[in-house]
DNA sequence: TTAAATTTGTACGTATGTATC
DNA sequence: CGATACATACGTACAAATTTA
């Protein structure tokens, strides 16, 4: 039934089909395999993972609503193109965010979360210290993941997965583009010292800085670059509704 | 090909097929005609909605990540039964989404959004004096919804977008079994009033009250309530992931 | 262990809207 | 303006996988 490419014989370790397909998805798009703008079909896509429509229809469907894709109705559908404003809103979200979980987190950080902390903080330098940016990236999502998990906010939690791999994304195609990643070394020590500290206000304003360091890369970035100031993305980014 | 059930004939007003799966079964929720906790079998539905299983199933999966239903691979898709600390959790979200909300939006207030806001405020006052409950959920949700609609971030939209069913949901069953909705009365007017004045720190305290007023009501509800200190909505909300 | 219920996946085929020549 | 190609959207029937009783 299913010859041509292999990717079987793995016997899909755990869960459902459709999730598998999701993270080989995913991977292609932020690794940049599948380049931002680039059409997928579904059809095509189909063939290449070697499963059938349907699983393949909501894995789409899913990283639609992740932002990842964006479709408009029987005509196609393609890798979003982040427009300067994206990257703006991703930014002051980001900021609005993980003040609101530390503020949630700040009474209850005990033993487990400095620990925590400090390992991811150790594993990211390690990364920037091997010059590994790609593992460096992800290492940052991890730290920073980390305190929203800490929080036990479900919903919370949530919210930063949803514009988690938007951000993956734009600092993926950033780092292929000029070689060198969004946020610079040093900038995390200070932002693990204030995030263990007991100045609340403190975190407050090394959150914005931490991020404004980011955001600031950011414009020169995608303004230096050619295409867009209002990008497909705004229109049709549910797919539905 | 379509036999037995009718609901074609109507051509479908506009757009995609799926978006009006989601919508009517978003519907049969909020109204409580499939009550919280009950199960949802797609192929019963797919026959009551006289579709087949291809688009249901994306309906369903949007649903889930709307967090209006939960799933479980391979056993069964159920009603969200929220428990005291989900609601919790919803009140504390919307508390920091609409501050910040209202920080994006707070200098770019102009002619037209005072006009929509008071205009919405009127709709809201008009459902609680003619004492229509459905209503007046509906038309709150609107008057919040505006703010977020103005402040034009989309991510920001999304997000509320993204924890407004589960609050409508809420507020439906709470109005079913009391008869009496959350938020009173008086409390828009003051609301309003901040929103359109010139006092940000007020405007924030204000939201902070508006929404603690709704939280204690919560509270007393769901206690006296039976089931759930931490219900199946944790694991498992997002489907895959 | 078997069996039932339900979801999950497969493989076709058809219909429809969009775009392009 | 019409025809055509394309990709999505939807339909149907069947097989497989998984959990629960």
């Amino acid at each position: 039934m299913n010859s041509g490419v292999s990717q079987n014989f793995i016997r899909i370790p755990k869960a459902t089909f459709r999730a598998h397909i999701v993270d080989g998805l995913r991977n292609a798009i932020l690794s940049g395999e599948i380049p931002p703008g680039a059409q997928v079909i579904e059809s095509s896509l189909a063939a290449q993972f070697g499963v059938s429509r349907g699983p393949l229809r909501e894995a789409m469907r899913q990283l639609i609503d992740e932002g990842l894709l964006v479709t408009v109705p029987y005509t196609g559908t393609h890798v979003v193109d982040l427009s300067v404003s994206d990257v703006r809103e991703i930014y002051s979200m980001r900021v609005n965010l993980e003040i609101f979980a530390f503020e949630q987190v700040w009474s209850r950080r005990d033993q487990s979360f400095h620990e925590g902390l400090r390992a991811r903080h150790a594993a990211l330098t390690r990364c920037i210290d091997a010059e590994d940016d790609v593992a460096s990236i992800d290492a940052e999502l991890q730290l920073h993941g980390f305190v929203y998990e800490a929080t036990g906010h479900q919903i919370l939690l949530k919210t930063w997965e949803s514009i988690r791999g938007r951000l993956q994304l734009y600092w993926a195609a950033h780092h292929r583009a000029h070689g060198i990643r969004g946020p610079r070394r040093e900038g995390h020590d200070s932002y693990v010292e204030n995030a263990l500290g007991d100045d609340f206000e403190a975190m407050r304003t090394e959150i914005k800085n931490h991020m404004a360091r980011g955001g600031e890369q950011t414009e020169e970035f995608l303004l230096g670059s050619e295409s867009n100031t209002a990008t497909q993305s705004d229109l049709a980014a549910g797919g539905s509704k």
